[in-house]
DNA sequence: GATGAATGAGTGTTCATTCAT
DNA sequence: TATGAATGAACACTCATTCAT
C-alpha cells in the first residue's frame, strides 16, 4: 500500500508527531481526503503500519516457536529481526522508539499478544541476566542500523558483526 | 531550570513532536509568553536541554580522555554512562532516538563535536567489528532502561546487569 | 471572490499590518481555515487583492499601447486610472502607499512588468519633468479622492476637475 | 530623541501596524521597558512622531499666516512643504498615507486644528477646484519622492520640477 | 532612567477530521 | 474512489502592556 509505504518514510525521519497527513497525502500524491478514504484516522495509519513490519517476522517467529531447542529458536528469530533491521536500517529505530509507537505497542491488544510471544522465544528463562540482555538486544539493534558510526559500513559486513555481538551478548556459541 | 525538567518529562512521555510549548508552560505554572521569555524558540530548549543532559557526561569524558589505557577510559565513560542511563531512566531513550534530537545532535555543530570525542573513547580502534559494537551500545543501553522487560527490574540489579552485558559486548574482560 | 472584497475593504480601513486573517475571516462569515483554504498565506491574498484591482486597468493600457499618438494613449489610460479611483475611492489610495503592498508591487515580478507598461504609456519621454510629473500624478489621483478636503465633492465634479488638473500638470491641451 | 528617528525610519518602512515596539526597541538598543518609560503606549509614539514631523512646518505656517497675499503665502508654504518632502524622502509618503496616522490626524484635536490651518493656507478660496488641486498636492509630493520613477533624479533637479510642476498645478504665474 | 520577568490576547498557520458531491 | 470546502482546536510565536526592582 502505497500509503503506508510513505507513512513510513515520514514518520523515519520526522516521528509520528511530526508527520501530518497532510504531508503523507502529499508524498503519495492524492488529497487528505483520499487517505481519510482508506484510513478512518491518523493512528489507523499507524497501527497498520506498525502492524505490517511487526508481521514481516511472521515466518521466522512461527519457525522459532517451531523449535523444540530454545537456544535455536533464538537464533532463529534474531537473524530474521537483524535481516529485517538492515533491509529497512531507516525505519527501524523509529519504530521502536518514537513514543507514539511505544505507547501504541504497549496498549493496543493485539501488539501486547504479539510481543509477548516474540519477547517468550527472545527471552529463554526469565532470569535477570536474560531479561536485561533481551532488553538491550530490543534497542541495540534497531539503533545500530542508523548510527552514524557504522553510516558507511556495508550491509553484509553490518549483518556478520550484528550477529556475532549478539551471540556474543546472548552468551551463544559462535 | 524548571522549564528544562518539564519539557525533559514531557518529551520523554510524548516526542519533541507530540510536546507543545502550551504543555511545557502548563507543567511549570506559568503561560507560554513567559517560556518564550526565557527561550527564543522551541528548538532552543530542546538544544539547552540535550545540552544539559549531555553535560552530565564531562567529567567522566575528561576523566576518560585522561586515561593512558584505552581499555580504562572506555570503563570509566561506559560506567557513568550506565549510571546516567538509569538514573534518569525515563528520559534516556527519547533523548537518543526521537527524530527531532537526533537530527539536532547531527546538524548542531556543538554536539557534532562533543559526539565526536565521545564515540573517540567509546571506539578505541575504528575497526569495524569497534564501530558496530560502539553503535549498539548507544542505542542499546538507552532502550534497555525502560524496555518492559525490565520494568520490575530494581536499579541496582539493572546497573550490575549492564555492566556485564556491556563487557562482554566489548570484549571486555569480565 | 467574497474574500477579497472583505479584505479590500478591510485593508483599505486600516492597513495590510492591520488587518488580521481573523477580521477577514468574520467578515466573510466563515473561519480563518476556510479562508486558508483558498489562499495559502495572508500574503497571496494581498497579491491576488492588487492583481484584482491593477487588472481593472487592462482593457485601458491595451487600448493605450494600441494608440499610435502618446498624447492619446495618456489621455485614454489617464481617464480610467481617474475613473476606476473615483468608483473605489476609499481602497485607491491605501493600495499606493501602504509599505507591505508598496514592497510587493517592487519585488513580486509580474507586478513590475505591468507596472513597467503602465509607466511607459504614462511617461512619454523619459525626461525628468516627465518623471517628475508622472510620479506625482501616480499618488496625486489616488490620494485626492479620499482627502478630507473634498470629502464633500460630489463624484462627477471631482471627476470633472481631476481630469482638468491632471492635463494641467501634465501640460496637455484643455 | 533617538526613539522617535528609530521609530519613523521603521514606520516608513513597514507601517505603523508593522512596526512593534521589540523593533523599536532593538533599533535603539535599549529594551521595550526602556521604551515605554519615555512613551506610555505604542500610539503615543506615533503622536510624538506626527507632532515633531509636522512641527517643522511651524516657522513657514506662520509666515504664510502673517503674509497679506493669498498667492505669496502659498508659495512660502508649499515650498517649505517640498524641502521637507526631500529632506526626509522615505519617511514623506508614510506619514501621509498610512491608515493608523491618517485617523489620527483625523481624530486627534490638536491635529485637526493644526490641518485646519495648513488647509486654511493651502486652499486659497473653497472653490472646487481649489479643494481638488490642494487635495491632490498634499498626496502628490509625499508621494514623489519615494516613487520608483524618480529613484535616481537628484534632490536639486526634484525640487526644481516639484516646484515647477506645483506651481502649474495651482495655476500660479510660473 | 532602565531592566527582566511576566501576562493575556492576538498573530499567521497547520492540525486531524467531516461531509456533500 | 476521490475530491474540495469547511471546521474547531491547536500550533509556535509576537503583541502591547505592566510592574517590582
Amino acid at each position: 500500500m502505497r500509503i503506508l509505504d510513505a507513512a513510513l518514510m515520514l514518520i523515519a525521519d520526522h516521528g509520528v508527531g511530526g508527520t501530518s497527513l497532510q504531508m503523507i497525502a502529499d508524498a503519495v500524491g492524492v488529497t487528505k481526503a483520499a487517505v481519510y478514504h482508506q484510513f478512518k484516522t491518523k493512528e489507523e495509519i499507524v497501527i497498520a503500519l506498525t502492524e505490517r513490519e511487526l508481521g514481516r517476522l511472521d515466518d521466522a517467529l512461527e519457525a522459532a516457536e517451531a523449535e523444540k531447542s530454545r537456544t535455536k529458536a533464538r537464533e532463529v528469530l534474531l537473524t530474521r529481526v537483524i535481516d529485517m533491521a538492515i533491509e529497512r536500517r531507516r525505519a527501524a529505530a523509529t519504530l521502536q522508539s518514537d513514543p507514539v509507537i511505544v505507547r501504541l505497542l504497549a496498549e493496543h491488544e493485539p501488539f501486547q499478544a504479539y510481543l509477548t510471544r516474540l519477547y517468550g522465544v527472545l527471552l529463554g528463562d526469565a532470569s535477570d541476566e536474560n531479561r536485561v540482555s533481551a532488553a538491550m538486544l530490543s534497542g541495540a539493534i534497531g539503533t545500530a542500523v542508523v548510527h552514524p558510526l557504522v553510516a558507511d559500513v556495508d550491509d553484509d559486513e553490518l549483518r556478520t558483526q550484528l550477529l556475532i555481538l549478539t551471540r556474543r551478548l546472548l552468551a551463544l556459541p559462535e
